[in-house]
DNA sequence: GTATAATACTTGACAACTCAAATATATATC
DNA sequence: GATATATATTTGAGTTGTCAAGTATTATAC
């Protein structure tokens, strides 16, 4: 028995219950042929001024590095799912713009990851993942 | 504006931290020489019953599969972190056990990874994550 | 007891990243 | 306004996993 802190196992606990349920959404939304991580993109460029935003700050919003940003666009691009567009003011930057069949796939994914939300929810609620429910609970009450 | 459920933003927020925050222990445990998933090894390993388990079962614990694992535990076990162990009654089980040098070096690690957690809650804090902050809260009421 | 299915683990081929370095442009300093 | 520094993006090389298939062993059903 080595002794860590709540916190600590918050987190360690946190990481596994994130692991699978990441690995969940992919599995879903594997039918809109886009990955988790592809579907926060979509979700922060169709919410973001004129559908568009800096590799960069997408990198920021999905928490991934701007090198993963560029590899993941680019099958997207090939796929019309995003375009580029460049910055008149700026030439360093390369705006990532939502295209139509990125919106149509971005709402139609919409429905399926509610969905898994919901199912994930639900076996929050009633399986085993009690220990995460506990001390997401708790971490709820310790912050601030 | 599309319009997605307070527990999906929930999710993906959830993704986005968590990715930020494992990479944080990763750099931070780094100074070790281990990785995040190779300290929760070592710490389900030294809280298990004689310090050892099956790989399927340290596969549950940390939330990958039974191939990570076998791909994890080479260099562990080359490191002298951790050793096999068969078991007599089923030989399609190998048990993973911690030995010593991997017990030092997780001991040693703790210290790293509680400095890690109190860094981040205090972020968690006193940051403009106040968005995570709002839902882990609101999971919290919501769950159960 | 023999055939079938299930379980534990490993391996080959690949995907999804990371980091460090390179490139191009913009900003600040003097 | 030339020089140094900072920012945005991409690329080469490597890491860390996944999935599907393969091997070995055990459990089940008849």
């Amino acid at each position: 028995m080595s002794t860590i802190s709540q916190g600590l196992k918050l987190f360690l606990n946190l990481t596994m219950i994130q692991t699978l349920m990441a690995k969940r959404f992919d599995a879903k939304l594997g039918s809109h042929g886009i990955s988790l991580n592809e579907f926060m993109i979509l979700h922060h460029l169709a919410n973001a001024q004129d559908e568009k935003l800096r590799r960069t700050d997408v990198a920021e919003k999905v928490g991934l590095t701007a090198s993963g940003i560029t590899r993941m666009l680019s099958p997207l691009e090939k796929l019309g799912y995003v375009k580029r567009e460049a910055n008149s003011r700026d030439a360093r930057v390369s705006y990532v713009k939502l295209a139509n069949a990125g919106k149509k796939i971005y709402l139609e994914a919409i429905t399926t990851a509610e969905a898994t939300t919901e199912q994930i929810m639900a076996s929050v609620k009633t399986r085993k993942l009690d220990d995460l429910q506990r001390m997401l609970i708790e971490l709820g009450a310790t912050i601030e």
